[in-house]
DNA sequence: TTGCTTACTGACCAGTCAGTCAGTATTATA
DNA sequence: TATAATACTGACTGACTGGTCAGTAAGCAA
């Protein structure tokens, strides 16, 4: 009734673009769940950003709670198969494989918008008890994995020393995460250069990983 | 008019402690912030938690943003006086200072509800830049520099490498921040035993500080 | 006991936002 | 061109919650 919309009400026109449109809007809900969080999140505003209107996010999920899953996944599962791989694949030492696998990290997760998942996970996580599951099953469990591997070839190569076997592995990839929470907290203050940070994490693991020679 | 609370109303009686109150309040308020994060707790949740009704909230403070503040500087500022105290107090040399220091930051602050700090740190900063302004220049760059020096002691005494000097600082604590988040997000689906844990924190370190003797 | 102060209560209001749906614009088909 | 199918819009609603304030009761002083 009373509606508005009669006929010469402008409506800017709009494109039907039913393909594209799934990853503009996780492109754009990334970006607002980023600064916001779940709670704090406007709809309307993640609609704004992908230049559609509320209504259209309802036509390929179905609420706020499966965007933000969605999002999460989608951002962070293509990353881990490389990872894996190189395990697999390199022909090098375990130290040369390691620093392979910390690059990787740093250049694919750290450098892109990806960083951002662990803000989320953290901030969200307890709102989310499925996702969080998720994200310790398939992601943390498959990465301490791949850490454990190349820790235990190091340790039979003769190259690292034999207690690193017993520690705990949360230890071990902690300057990323603590490089992504810079970013994502305090790089206004005091930016990070994560070349450099690289190189520490590299020289601190490495080093603290190394057989001694005397 | 038409209110209520007519005489036979129960009004459950309560009591007067405006000393303890704000405590109680602020002790309430870390417990639902920490589960929801800033903007999915309610304050009448905080209320029911520390036994009042919501307007009492108001009487002490001014509103939900100045509750948050106020429990994030409560609950973090009293710590670090301590790790100043053993930089300059300590005798021994800077491998003993520095594993004190580690011991000491696992006690006070990731076995109390201390270690939530971090995660509101990290999922409301950007809706409170004066707080998170406040944590940079009053918590991190005073530990950072608290660590530096004890770097820069070894390296004088020549029990650190002197790569060291050059090492970006947010790597060396890095796993404490690993386990804090661990514990908050993680812990329900593999417990982090926070002894081993330090163990491995010392070994990783301080193995990875040390000078070579070949 | 009376009267005053003030810690505290809890119903209410105003603003906000997830989710809905009637209607519109675009494309496909005949 | 006519008709159907559907991608999309945006005003609306219902539920929820931060903040208010008139009123209540505990405690204290005289």
């Amino acid at each position: 009734m009373g509606q508005t919309s009669t006929a010469e009400n402008t409506t800017a026109s709009y494109c039907r673009r039913k393909d594209e449109r799934p990853g503009e809007i996780l492109k754009a809900a990334l970006e607002e769940f980023s600064i916001n969080g779940f709670a704090a999140t406007r709809l309307d505003d993640v609609a704004k950003r992908a230049g559609i209107c509320k209504g259209t996010i309802y036509l390929y999920f179905k609420s706020k709670e499966e965007l933000f899953v969605e999002v999460v996944r989608d951002r962070i599962l293509p990353h881990f198969e490389r990872l894996e791989e190189l395990n697999e694949q390199h022909k090098g030492s375990a130290k040369e494989i390691l620093r392979e696998q910390l690059k990787t990290i740093y250049k694919e997760l750290l450098s892109t918008d990806a960083m951002f998942i662990p803000k989320l996970i953290i901030s969200e996580g307890s709102r989310f008890p499925e996702l969080t599951k998720f994200y310790y099953e398939e992601i943390i469990t498959r990465i301490h994995k791949v850490i454990k591997s190349v820790i235990e070839r190091g340790v039979a190569e003769g190259d690292f020393r034999p207690s690193a076997l017993n520690w705990k592995q949360q230890a071990i990839l902690s300057p990323a995460l603590a490089a992504a929470i810079w970013k994502t907290v305090f790089d206004q203050y005091a930016s990070l250069d994560l070349d450099a940070y690289l190189e520490t994490h590299i020289d601190l693991l490495l080093y603290g990983l190394e057989k001694r020679s005397g």
